[in-house]
DNA sequence: TCGGCATGCGACCGCGCAGTCATATGACCG
DNA sequence: CGGTCATATGACTGCGCGGTCGCATGCCGA
């Protein structure tokens, strides 16, 4: 946890290395993030950061476990859990997109989290960020199945982690194919980000959902 | 590419190079991995190296475009491509789940690959590396829609990169959770490995075949 | 025997890092 | 005023890195 003093900060000095910091850690990996680089750009001296955190891992986990899902629950606010499975569904896959697009410092950050081969804390905090995703879903599967919109057979644990890889890498891989770019360059480029408004975001959520739902068949035909 | 030095290496000397080198590619991110530790670890002085590669990346582009790819095409040989296309649809993925536990090494090198914060050229071999995956999907997806298999509305394209998730980081995911392990264990326990045999390999791949096919919808039923 | 050439080798350079520490500053209190 | 306490600061330490360089070694043909 950050010491008090930090939360006694001014609030700009704080915004400045809270912007700092999230730039610095969704452009490198945890290990590679150099905290001589945020409070250079954040134009706070080495000495003082140490104040405020412990050190560079008590800023990491601060921000993954506090900072960003604070953000995230923010933007994403809250999910109508009494609509048509098959429209919460499709609106979930929407607005990941949209959160994309609107914050692409926070999804890379989240992109470059996944580091596999960080150390074990850092791989620790992504895990339990993962599985949190991974029960929502489960959760919105398992009230999908008692509605009866889903296979009464369905193994829950395995469908949830299927459409997990689905709705998190499938999308994202398709978003930045449609838009012909990477996160990277998303990040950089408000046109590029403009490119996938809302309705593209809906059309391509809409074919998501339907494969997910339908399968490939030739059956459904 | 390496220079021809390396190439007249004796085998012994070349192959604690490459061994080491894929250690420690796969333990860490390219930008994290450590030329020093590889030569201490082959016994190789650092001056020798140099002899062999140019630098850090000829060996890095080399291992991943030509080694790996090698040694990947050894071990999952030829797909029949002839036979019913659920039918190859489940062998591929029970081969790549097989690939996990045979050669953890390499799948971690590859998982470390992913890396999105990396430098420009080292993302543009990952990428290419993944688009031929894709590619390959593609294909076979457009053969099981020639055959029937698949239904004709789908759009290929966005399809095979749903399926390349789901067969990617999906399954991957839900192996290490069978085992619950993180890669990194299962490189490290051949016992954890062996908990993956054939039949339980066979059965998730059914399991996950029978999701991209039918869909979680209830109709299925 | 000798000379030249491929190769082996490890000390060395300059760099940037995480983290520390001694000192400076300035607000508040009695 | 003097003293105390929270905070600010940047020079500094020790480290490991990628890459270089100059010298050592040993093989091969003349």
């Amino acid at each position: 946890m950050p010491k008090d003093t930090f939360f006694r900060l001014p609030a700009e000095r704080r915004d400045r290395l809270v912007r700092e910091a999230i730039r610095e850690f969704a452009d490198r990996t945890y290990a590679e993030a150099s905290l001589s680089q945020i409070a250079r750009r954040a134009s706070i001296p080495k000495g003082s950061f140490y104040q405020y955190f412990e050190d560079k891992l008590d800023l990491y986990r601060w921000l993954l476990t506090d900072e960003v899902p604070r953000r995230k629950r923010a933007f994403l606010g809250d999910v109508d859990a009494d609509a048509d499975f098959w429209r919460v569904l499709e609106t979930v896959v929407e607005r990941g997109m949209a959160f994309l697009v609107e914050h692409p410092e926070l999804a890379r950050l989240a992109a470059a989290a996944a580091d596999p081969t960080a150390i074990a804390e850092v791989r620790g905090l992504h895990r339990s960020i993962c599985d949190a995703g991974i029960a929502e879903i489960g959760a919105l599967l398992d009230r999908g199945q008692k509605t009866g919109a889903l296979s009464k057979s369905l193994d829950l644990a395995l469908s949830a982690r299927l459409v997990n890889a689905i709705i998190g890498r499938g999308l994202t891989d398709i978003v930045l194919h449609e838009l012909g770019a990477e996160l990277h360059e998303v990040l950089a480029s408000e046109a590029l980000r403009k490119k996938l408004g809302p309705k593209r975001r809906a059309r391509l959520a809409a074919q998501a959902v339907a494969l997910i739902r339908g399968g490939l068949d030739s059956s459904a035909d």
